[in-house]
DNA sequence: CTTGACTCTGGAGTTAGCTCCAGGGTGTAC
DNA sequence: GTACACCCTGGAGCTAACTCCAGAGTCAAG
C-alpha cells in the first residue's frame, strides 16, 4: 500500500457506493488515481477530499457536470482572467441558491407558525392520528396487534 | 375561460414545458385541476404559484416526491402534531442545506482570492487565450453565439 | 500454495424526470 | 362551416446518475 488506499475504505470514509465512486472516476471528477501493482485503484486523501465535496454539491443540486467545473476551478490551476470571472459567476451562482433556500424556509416557517396557531387553539391530543399523512401517525399500540399482511 | 387559464399562459408564466406540467399533476403536486367542457386544464393563480415554487425548490436539489410533502405541509391542512413536527425537521434541513452551500461559497472564494493573487502577480492580458478552459477564451468573432436558455 | 476477502472490467438494467410524437378533439375568427 | 391555433391522451424514447451482475484477477494470511 505504497500511495493511497483502497476503494473499500473510500466506500466506508464517504458512504459512496463502490460503483458511485467508479462512475465518478469515469466522469472525470477525480484526476488521475494512483494504480498498485496489480491495477488496484489508490486514493488520496485529495481523492477524498473531491469525493465529500461531490456529494456536497450534488445534494445542492449541482449536476456532475457543473461539479466537475466546480472542482477544475479550485484546482491547482494557471491562473487567468477566464477563470477568475467563471468563479465570480459560481459564486454568485451560490448566493442565488442561498437566497432561493432562504424564501423556501420562509414559506416553511409560516406554515410552521400556522400550524402551531391551530394546534394551540383546538388543544389536539399527541396520540390522536394524523388528518394528512396517516402513515405519521405514532402506533405504539400497534405492535401487539397482527401487521396487515401485504 | 370561466375558471383559470389554459396550459399555454402557465408556460409563458413559468418557463416550464407543456409536458413537465402535465407530468407534474401526474405525479399528484398539483391539486384537481378545473377544466373546460371541452376538457381543456384551466389554472389557477395558486397552481402557477406552485409551479414556481417546484422550480425553485428543484434547484436546490429537492425530489418531487420532497416537493410534493413541501406543498401538502404548505396546504390548508388540518394541524396536527405530527404536521408541526415534520414542518420543523424541513425547515432544518433547509438551513442545513444553507449552511453546506455556504461551505461550498467558502471555498469558491478562496479559489478566487488566489486565483486573483496570482494574476495581480503575473499581470496576464485579458487577451490570452485561457490555459485551463480554452472554450472561455474570449472571442468577439463568434458573438452571434445563442447563450443556452435556461 | 491455497483460501477468502477484496478488486477489476465491461456491459446490461434501473429510476427520475422529463421530451417527443401521432392521431385526434376544441374553440374562435372569418 | 372551415381554417388555424390550441389542447387532449397514451405511449415510446431519452438523459443523468447510478446499480447490478458475471467472470476473472489480486493479495495477505496461514
Amino acid at each position: 500500500m505504497a500511495q493511497g488506499i483502497q476503494i473499500g475504505e473510500v466506500v466506508k470514509a464517504t458512504g459512496l457506493s463502490h460503483d458511485a465512486i467508479r462512475f465518478y472516476e469515469k466522469q472525470k471528477l477525480l484526476g488521475r488515481l494512483n494504480r498498485s501493482e496489480g491495477g488496484f485503484r489508490l486514493y488520496s486523501d485529495r481523492d477524498i477530499e473531491h469525493l465529500k465535496f461531490i456529494q456536497l454539491a450534488q445534494a445542492q443540486g449541482f449536476s456532475l457536470a457543473e461539479i466537475r467545473e466546480l472542482l477544475e476551478l479550485q484546482g491547482d490551476v494557471a491562473a487567468c482572467v477566464q477563470v477568475r470571472h467563471r468563479l465570480q459567476q459560481k459564486i454568485g451562482e451560490v448566493q442565488q441558491k442561498i437566497r432561493q433556500l432562504r424564501q423556501i424556509e420562509t414559506r416553511l416557517a409560516a406554515g410552521l407558525r400556522k400550524c402551531s396557531r391551530a394546534l394551540a387553539a383546538s388543544r389536539v391530543s399527541d396520540e390522536q392520528p394524523c388528518p394528512v399523512f396517516p402513515e405519521l401517525t405514532p402506533r405504539r399500540d400497534l405492535r401487539a396487534r397482527k401487521p396487515r399482511a401485504n
